[in-house]
DNA sequence: CTGAAAGCGCTTACAG
DNA sequence: CTGAAAGCGCTTACAG
């Protein structure tokens, strides 16, 4: 015989509104404008009303029964298509989740992140949670359906990179002209043999040198477009594909472009900054000085915690693109029309790249 | 005059379960039954309910009605009082809000992110969320009026490292006990002269030697009880504070406490691996060798991104307190009693502590 | 400034 | 297996 629970929750006698009515001796129309304060009510009454609450431990209005009543839930959906651990190894990713935040501040609204809980029993339907819009950030075409689903709910949604279908505003950012201007950059200053190092080509995460069946089986439109840039500059440049955006990965990436001396490129475009100072320590490991021996670009523009140089790198508006999408979830949600952003990134030029040696 | 906004989101014509019902020619009752599976109806019937939603437009049962209905919205909130960027810049607290998604993944739930926005004016308040549950991870007392509202509307809560007050369970580990067994470690190798680089002590975040006054101004257990691990070995070990858990501080401490070789420690204690990395990277900048040269004890058991040793570590098990904090949750919901869990950590030696030289 | 009434959209006992 | 009825707890026109 095993002895019942020593307590249990959830046994708090439920007090409603009526409740505090009844209590204070007002009807319910006035106690529920004593909280929400949006009517005329003498401070005498309103008084007696937060007395009354108070009295019965009322807490305010549930929530539930307000959003009903009132159509909006105040809660903003975040759709990140990974585990929470894998979405936020990503920086600009979390940059960009704290851009949206700020940028939705206004609506007073809470973030529900929808991510891959690990298991796959249990999915959060994403169109059976109470949100008032939807953000997608870097999301796959797999959740078009339940796109449609808010689509035909009214549910205003903005894409952040990625391809979700439907007609959504995306923010988006100029991956392949921007990588074509840190190229230039490094042809500008003499660099004929470059390789490049790219992000992930699809889910699947292979790793090593781009061969055609990787690039044609390619889903991440960030890693084609940066490649695409790099190419439009140096057309036959050797790619080596990592399987994640890390030190680590940049450091496996770049043994295997710099360990064979008679092979190794004078510069390395790397697709993030965490990608380049993994590249930057791989030359370190085997004596080569940067930029003397190596030029080394990154991409992102985001401050690599612990790594001691000044990178050359495109700077790309992690915050900004989370706030442009939670600024247009607000107009969306006010009934304006929101359109989507292109943003552009910007050359950053700091001690990572110099002429080849002669 | 400027021209009319192109479209306006949200004019989607409002379909309801009713007119679902009465296009399929059933009840409102029976129509349910066909979304929610939860009752018995014929086949016939449901194919007939789907086919009238699907010509209808109707996207599902509406969430918010749904949810005052059944007394459950789905949503489990999660308060991190930093912003989003600073919350996730702690590689611990992302596997504890892994672990988390994880244990309440039965739920179904989402996980709604109380942070701040960056903008005082327009605080998120707990309180007026559609939350089932809450979980706080690290947050001060400042919540306990909010804290207060929901355990009076009956929320189960589960506290995660941090005091917010009420008698709500929390889900801790051993601070003390681990770092004093990295401590014995030490002098079990013959250290007599260790020093500590410990996290910041309180909000403001101040850098530098430890000193009294921020002591007693401690706001933050974790760091107090650390360093009391540390002194139950070491009485009068010399502290460095870092204003956060970085590799960047972590240097800036190693600097400051390695620069001078007349009162360099042979071993440091560093309260997150984080720092464990920036200290090791400080010796390295000296021309030391670790372990040779000076000994290094991290916390937390994380991987560092980059960092080539295999670090002597205190390993936490991150993931295993979200989780448990989930299933404390899942547990409160289902109307069961829920205790905290104290959690042990796991000495790992690596090889970044040896013997001091001779 | 206050109250009576309707209704947000659904689900759930309860009959049949 | 299906339907009629009540009600989750609130807010909002509408009168007064």
């Amino acid at each position: 015989m095993s002895p019942e629970p020593a307590a249990t929750t959830g046994a708090v006698p439920r007090v409603t509104l009526a409740d505090v009515a009844a209590h204070a001796g007002v009807s319910a129309s006035t106690a529920s404008l004593a909280f929400s304060g949006s009517g005329p009510v003498s401070d005498a009454t309103k008084e007696r009303v937060l007395a009354a609450a108070d009295e019965l431990g009322y807490a305010g209005p549930d929530p539930r029964a307000r959003s009903l009543r009132r159509g909006r839930s105040g809660i903003v959906g975040v759709v990140l298509e990974e585990r929470v651990r894998a979405a936020f190894l990503d920086p600009v990713k979390i940059q960009t989740l704290d851009g949206l935040a700020e940028g939705i501040a206004s609506l007073g609204a809470g973030l529900l992140l929808f991510t891959d809980s690990g298991d796959p029993a249990a999915p959060v339907s994403l169109d059976t949670a109470p949100v008032d819009a939807v953000v997608l950030i870097g999301c796959s075409p797999k959740f078009f359906r339940q796109v449609e689903a808010l689509q035909r709910r009214g549910i205003p949604m903005v894409a952040i990179e990625g391809a979700p279908g439907g007609d959504i505003p995306e923010i988006t950012i100029d991956n392949r002209e921007a990588t074509r201007l840190g190229a230039e950059h490094l042809r500008s200053l003499g660099h004929e043999d470059v390789a490049t190092v790219t992000l992930p080509f699809e889910a699947s995460r292979a790793r090593g040198p781009l061969t055609p069946e990787i690039e044609s089986a390619a889903t991440v439109d960030t890693a084609v477009e940066r490649l695409r840039g790099a190419r439009d500059v140096y057309p036959g440049i050797r790619a080596q594909v990592a399987a994640a955006s890390s030190i680590e990965e940049g450091l496996e990436a770049g043994r295997a472009l710099l360990a064979d001396a008679a092979t190794r490129p004078t510069a390395v475009i790397a697709q993030s900054d965490l990608l380049a100072a993994g590249v930057i320590g791989a030359a370190e490991e085997l004596g080569l000085e940067v930029p003397r021996d190596l030029s080394v670009v990154g991409f992102d523009g985001i401050r690599v915690d612990g790594l001691q140089h000044d990178l050359t790198t495109l700077v790309q508006p992690s915050v900004a693109k989370g706030r442009a999408a939670g600024e247009a979830v607000v107009r969306m949600l006010s009934g304006q029309a929101a359109a989507g952003t292109d943003f552009t990134s910007e050359l950053h030029v700091g001690e990572t790249t110099a002429p080849p040696r002669a």
